[in-house]
DNA sequence: TTGAAAGCGCTAACAC
DNA sequence: GTGTTAGCGCTTTCAA
């Protein structure tokens, strides 16, 4: 019922703790004899290393990282979680993964357990909005950075994607086709969806020569069906836009939904989903990848745990335009 | 540099460290004036409990469950490790999540680590063949739940969607619109994709009386790609089927692709997946919830941390049938 | 090549 | 109310 301890291998072994300890970690230094009898022992009592004691020696850390998401159903969050992953694995590092399903209190104190663990590094994907009490812990070493958005109140490394470049190159994009009204689907605020808004301003401003801010509708709530009634409601309007922007995934399939299956109403995204190359028209996106996202970061992060002292630096990752399709359709009025 | 322990803290405030403890956890008995000292000098010296050095005393297991995935980046394991978290955060556990990427080399390792940790518990979706080794540790109070397949060589408890059931719904489905030449795409072999070829065989037996078996197109390999080329072959037989049954999501999907925008082959998946209800043609599925086979799973698992002493079961999560489009479409030959 | 003892940061069990 | 002592299972001295 009670597992063997080192001291039990011992005792069976007819050896010291340290020379059992000496063969578990294959340490040398002895001698085949007594390597074999303890081997025998440890198979006959299922004895199996202690990681929690063994990580308890003399301030060490442990060989977890941290890794804080809102929302592991969403896709992007899946691939970035895959990702460091991967990279930790690589790295011998085992991640604790915690989701906090976009509540600001339950992410600090998912954050504050993690940090109780002795976690060697954390990686956070920010739904709070002030990071300032992580000051301390990473001023005594552990490393914190912060993913797709900035962490506020925290200086720390980040891992972003260049929102404000993709929302411009969207744009760009629908221009040259021929679109001149081109309206925008907001999600509620975020950094990233704020950036997004300000690149397609930029954008709108250098081609078009300025923004119909009729054209621009900002969503109360994050769902699917109010991005659905948001598009309606533009596509409603007096002189309507030829071509929308949808500034995140859900919002996409919210216009997916109203545009119905033959739009003629031209459709960028932005962020990449499953099976969007499928749909009746498939959609076009700008996004960046996800899985780099959680490879750059968790790069950094190790960087850091092997002793890195550069300044803390914002990393970007540039999203790029997958043509598929819904963002090439000409304008209504030149169509036939 | 160094964190600072419950002795730094003891020394600030002058007091002894066990009133630091009860401090620290609450435990009453403190005096006004002590603890207001004591929070003072935690607030001070920047102290946080060690939760590993906690979790260290006398035999105690610690407050983390291990939850070893295949692949993250399939929306359906996604959601049954976001509903593993959301159980388990609710009895105040942490999840300890490894994928393994279908390596079972590397999952018996991470499962041989994830119990090194003294996980209080573990949730496999088994990619090997062998978990006899685990007898040990699940007859010392660990216990082990598998999901979605049973692993081999270990009597422990299983939580499984009811694979053959599904496909008799499907190929009951495709009866009732009058389908009779009903193919089958199936994935490389695996519990889940042979349980479903053999519900596929019992039901065309009921239904129809028998099985064509050049109707059945086994995969060598799991690629999108591979689906869509076995079903291009399974299509340009000189007697086609009217309707295929495609044994798993990315089966789907190379069908999907395989029938074009506009099918005249009625097509029903096994798996739901995003956005199916937004393809050209819908999709019709059967599909078990993730999220219900998660939330079981972890509840399961917690029983046992809990006491639980019954016998090992096997709980069967039912898949419904959903409805969209491409398992209605009716036979090519009654067409118009 | 081997082993005994000290200690990691904490809490349980007893004192005071 | 409060403090002291003795471990948890391991690794790190330092001897033998």
């Amino acid at each position: 019922m009670t597992r063997p301890t080192m001291a039990d291998v011992a005792e069976v072994a007819g050896v010291g703790m340290k020379t059992v300890s000496r063969v578990v970690n294959g340490e040398g230094k002895v001698s085949a004899a007594t390597r074999q009898r303890v081997e025998a022992a440890i198979a006959e009592t299922g004895y199996r290393r202690n990681e929690i004691a063994r990580s308890m020696r003399a301030g060490q850390r442990s060989m977890d990282i941290g890794l804080l998401l809102g929302d592991l159903t969403n896709p992007f969050f899946a691939s970035v979680a895959s990702a460091v992953i991967a990279v930790s694995r690589s790295w011998g590092y085992r991640v604790v993964l915690s989701s906090a399903d976009e509540d600001p209190e339950a992410e600090l104190a998912a954050i504050e357990a993690l940090l109780g663990r002795q976690v060697a590094g954390l990686m956070v994907v920010p739904g709070a909005e002030d990071y300032s009490r992580l000051q301390t812990d990473v001023d005594r070493g552990t490393p914190v950075v912060f993913i797709d958005r900035p962490g506020g109140g925290l200086v720390a490394d980040e891992v972003v994607i260049d929102n404000a470049a993709g929302a411009r190159m969207a744009v760009r994009h629908l221009v040259s086709h021929g679109h001149e009204r081109i309206g925008i689907v907001v999600a509620p605020s975020r950094w990233a969806t704020a950036e997004r808004l300000r690149g397609y301003r930029e954008a709108m401003e250098n081609e078009l020569g300025g923004v119909d801010e009729s054209l621009i509708s900002i969503l109360g709530h994050g769902s699917v069906v109010d991005a659905e009634d948001a598009a309606r409601t533009l596509l409603a309007l007096p002189d309507p836009p030829t071509a929308i922007f949808a500034t995140t995934g859900f919002v996409t399939q919210g216009l997916v939904r109203a545009l119905g299956s033959s739009h003629d109403t031209a459709l960028v995204g932005f962020d990449d989903f499953p099976m969007a190359d499928l749909l009746a028209v498939p959609i076009t996106v700008v996004a960046g990848d996800p899985r780099e996202l959680g490879t750059v970061a968790a790069q950094v992060l190790f960087d850091r745990i092997a002793g890195s002292r550069d300044e803390p630096s914002r990393r970007i990752v540039q999203p790029r335009l997958i043509i598929r399709g819904s963002g090439e359709l000409p304008p209504r009025g030149r169509r036939r």
